[in-house]
DNA sequence: ACATACATACCAACCAGTCGGTATGTTATC
DNA sequence: GATAACATACCGACTGGTTGGTATGTATGT
């Protein structure tokens, strides 16, 4: 089956490479063709136009990410601070490989396309949106458990996945995922800063 | 003097304009030439390529962003704390406008350049840590007063502007800028956190 | 026979970059 | 102070290659 993928998943793969490491506006139709070894015809077989493919390259990547944190180790842990902590650990884990391998290809897309192609925008917006929410019932929990009323879970949930596509592009700027991982490291501090204290019955900061 | 702006400024500010909104290689010499109001005879006297217009706006950009940041009123503010925490305040604040006015033109271009074109790569480096630099002397004498050498200054400072950049595609991805604005609320939640309690002798978290 | 899944051939618009030319200084020489 | 020599700033038509997209073909499975 692994050789036997059709045009439509050749293209779509080679897009989240080939997109990831130039942006959506630069790769252009014929690269995107050549690099999944099909023609033309086959694009536009499948895809209606550019934009078509950038909206469902976007579910795509989603998919492949749901896939991925899914089955993640980390899963198995009872605490949700434990799970949370480890999430970040995670994504820390995986700056070790190369930048378009470990950036996200929503950040990348939506940066550009924001403005231009409005259907690709609210791909990436649904695309992000569902993934922090994966991450909302336990800060709800571990808000709860802190007894704050004053931190939306889904709030801090989109701010995780803001500080990491932040992190990215410090990792583009300086090309040292070093400088990213610090970045995690802070965002690590912060949740323990939050969430490792004791309760408290008057709001602090 | 106004009026008088030559080509090179005009064309440097529209660029500025039209890139922070559509980004840099959807960008058109031509269109931007327009937007300039001059020809593309001016254009090519004053960059020898489009890479080179990208290099000259990151730095052109950096100015603008230095001169802005060298004269808001929290600069005279004398508490450290304060003056860190009125800075993400301030830029807080400036999320009240539309898009294209408030993110930054430097992670924009990074983020699709950073592979294609070197030298606008390390333009923007240059520019988006020369930035983040100017706020290390406060966090140095900060994490100086609480007594944790764990954190480095221009680690912190470059987080900082991580999570500004993120906060950026969060406000491009929903359409909504309180997305960037909460964001940016954690962040200084954790800035107090960190800068507001007592000095610690052991290092915690 | 008919739809699906591709391939081939092609097009008009657009792209970055070039080139010959002009208008307006600035400097040097006499 | 006049003039020649040169530099800077800018213009706009042009070019060769690339772009997203189309029109038409063919092979295959049902």
């Amino acid at each position: 089956m692994p050789p036997q993928k059709d045009a439509r998943t050749k293209l779509l793969d080679a897009a989240m490479a080939v997109i990831r490491g130039k942006g959506f506006a630069a790769t252009s139709v014929d690269e995107l063709c050549q690099t999944a070894g099909v023609t033309k015809g086959a694009f536009f077989h499948h895809f209606r136009s550019k934009e078509e493919l950038g909206v469902a390259v976007a579910k795509h990547f989603g998919e492949m990410a749901a896939g991925l944190f899914a089955t993640a180790p980390y899963q198995t842990m009872t605490d949700p601070l434990d799970r949370l902590l480890a999430y970040v650990d995670f994504r820390t884990a995986i700056l070790a490989g190369e930048i378009p391998e470990y950036t996200c290809l929503l950040g990348t897309m939506v940066q550009e396309a924001y403005a231009t192609h409005p259907a690709i925008r609210a791909a990436c917006e649904r695309e992000i949106t569902g993934h922090a929410l994966t991450l909302a019932p336990d800060i709800a929990a571990l808000l709860a458990r802190q007894g704050r009323s004053d931190i939306d879970p889904a709030g801090l949930a989109l701010h995780i996945q803001g500080v990491l596509q932040g992190a990215f592009i410090l990792a583009k700027a300086t090309g040292d995922a070093r400088v990213a991982a610090d970045s995690l490291g802070h965002l690590r501090r912060y949740l323990t800063l939050l969430f490792e204290t004791q309760p408290q019955r008057k709001a602090l900061p």
